[in-house]
DNA sequence: TTGAAAGCGCTAACAG
DNA sequence: CTGTTAGCGCTTTCAA
């Protein structure tokens, strides 16, 4: 027999008792997995819901059992914009595929920052069991407050306000660190930054990264610019360092938008990539590997960060002890610019 | 009065009743917009609501309305891995930002390829009341079968199986064939062309868009090679044809992977994009705008497509009048290669 | 225009 | 281990 919609012949957890000759409860029991079932009564239940091909109700469910069973992907309207930016697919892509091995049902929430109460009456109406929250580098946990489990990516901007919430975040202090002890290894010695906006974490942390590495050896912190994550950031703020120092062997960038719009500066300039200014970017997206030549960056798993925001929010779900941060780590992906 | 789920205060419809002085049916009206309720009335209803904060329950209402009010977007697992493909995120964005402004919630939805069965019970299980359907490039229609509200992304690779089925597309054919007109108009003659997969809609009908082009004018067609659509088939199918003829001056490729790998092989052959060989891609995606030169390129609405896909679909389950088929119009992108 | 009453399909005590 | 019995919170006839 088959499901048919419009002749709403559904069969129903009733129906599936009536065949098996048992009490819906068993069948519930059943179908729920207990382990107050005998295997033979167990056995049978199973063929009838096979042979009517039952599926369980949601809905009814839902409402029996006071859970859901969906979490909700929040993404801000704004940054949402950039949807299309790889970092929150590979998130949505890594939560999604966590949560398909689970009973979970992943529900895409977009947050009109002109009316956050809607968003925050929809998580606290009854509508999912927890959420992932996904705000663009912001650092901003708006949502913190709620009493609903909820883990999220990346820092708080002020950690002191995040005493009590869960997040999940890759290293961009260590990435960026490492990355510029590489070229301080392959001998560059006036390594120059792009960094990011101030205002947000990774901005922040990756700019501390390349600052640890230069000060530890001893080399020039001064060389610092900063960008908004645009390509056209990247090429002003190249050109700013040229003007600056005209013995700049290397810079990074944080992220690789700037550091493919770094190109352009150096090309204008008469340099040449890797000979004369070598170039690593962060992210290793489309940028990375599209640029002439590809581009050396930092890789951040960005679906793995996908993966362990979902893996944790399971776990608050389920009541099972979390840690309170994950913190993924990066990888350096050596391509032809350093 | 806050919501507040530790301490189980969830307004419920009952207790805006009671609030108001009225019966649970009379809130329920309020709350679904029924004309049948006086003015004044509702305005008490609607006083009590705010200041309790009530929020519906999604799962009681779905089961009392036998309507989910959620939507699934269904993307096949191998597609899901090039889910970071800009794409399919434009899809789901377009889809998600117009559903926001409907009652209906998207639920991603990750098909297995292993077991199909399962996403077909998801589907049918009464989880959901009408579902997109995503699936790169393939023309792959598998679903089309369920007796469920559905829209897919691009056209059925046999149009005759798809005799009833809804699905939004841009149009390919058009579209490079605008792109192969446009070199025509700037005085190219010999325009080679490294094609996609001949499986795929998108394959068959860019090449047949360019192939309508150059016969129209008279011009050679038998410049063509195959490629997958990754940057390295690009790179070989452009070889292969400065192999086969030196008179090449443009070349057209069906998406901007391909393309962008095609410079490698015009650069190796010690020409100059766009001086000897101009240069056109399809999709508009990062590819593009990172390369250097800038691609010139098919812009494809893949937002509007998103867009397009939910609103069909939503006027489906509303019963309202669908067209069965809506083809999205492209744009050349003029850009630095052409 | 409003209210009363009967479920929607399932879970979860509580008995047995 | 299994069945009985109440609901979960809302919509929806049907009367009034």
């Amino acid at each position: 027999m088959t499901i048919d919609r419009r002749t709403g012949i559904v069969p129903t957890l009733e129906m599936v008792a009536a065949r098996a000759g048992v009490s819906r409860a068993t069948v519930s029991r059943v179908v729920n997995g207990s382990p107050r079932v005998a295997p033979e009564m167990a056995e049978i239940v199973n063929a009838a819901i096979a042979e009517l091909g039952y599926v369980p109700n949601r809905a009814a469910r839902s409402l029996a059992s006071r859970r859901t069973e969906v979490i909700a992907l929040v993404i801000p309207e704004s940054t949402s914009k950039v949807f299309t930016d790889p970092f929150f697919s590979s998130i949505a892509q890594g939560a999604a595929y966590y949560l398909s091995s689970t009973e979970y049902t992943l529900s895409m929430v977009i947050s009109p920052e002109s009316d956050p109460d809607r968003t925050r009456r929809y998580l606290m109406g009854g509508n999912v069991d927890g959420a992932l929250i996904v705000s663009h580098h912001s650092g901003d946990h708006s949502y913190q407050n709620l009493s609903l489990p909820m883990v999220f990516a990346g820092r708080p901007l002020h950690p002191e306000t995040g005493d009590n919430i869960f997040y999940a975040c890759v290293d961009d202090v260590a990435g960026e660190r490492s990355a510029t002890e590489y070229l301080i290894g392959s001998g560059r010695r006036s390594i120059a930054v792009i960094a990011g906006p101030q205002d947000m974490p990774p901005g922040l942390d990756r700019l501390r990264g390349w600052r640890e590495a230069v000060l530890s050896h001893g080399l020039d912190e001064s060389l610092v610019e900063y960008g908004d994550f645009t390509p056209l950031s990247g090429t002003q703020g190249m050109r700013r360092l040229l003007r600056r120092s005209k013995k700049i062997d290397a810079v990074i960038a944080a992220n690789d938008q700037m550091a493919v719009g770094a190109y352009v500066a150096i090309a204008e300039a008469g340099l040449r990539i890797p000979d004369d200014v070598a170039v690593i970017g962060f992210d290793d997206d489309y940028y990375s590997r599209a640029a002439q030549p590809p581009l050396t960056t930092v890789n951040q798993p960005s679906i793995d960060l996908g993966t362990a925001m979902a893996e944790m929010l399971v776990g608050l779900i389920r009541g099972e002890p979390v840690e309170r941060v994950r913190v993924l780590p990066t990888q350096l992906k050596l391509r032809g610019s350093s």
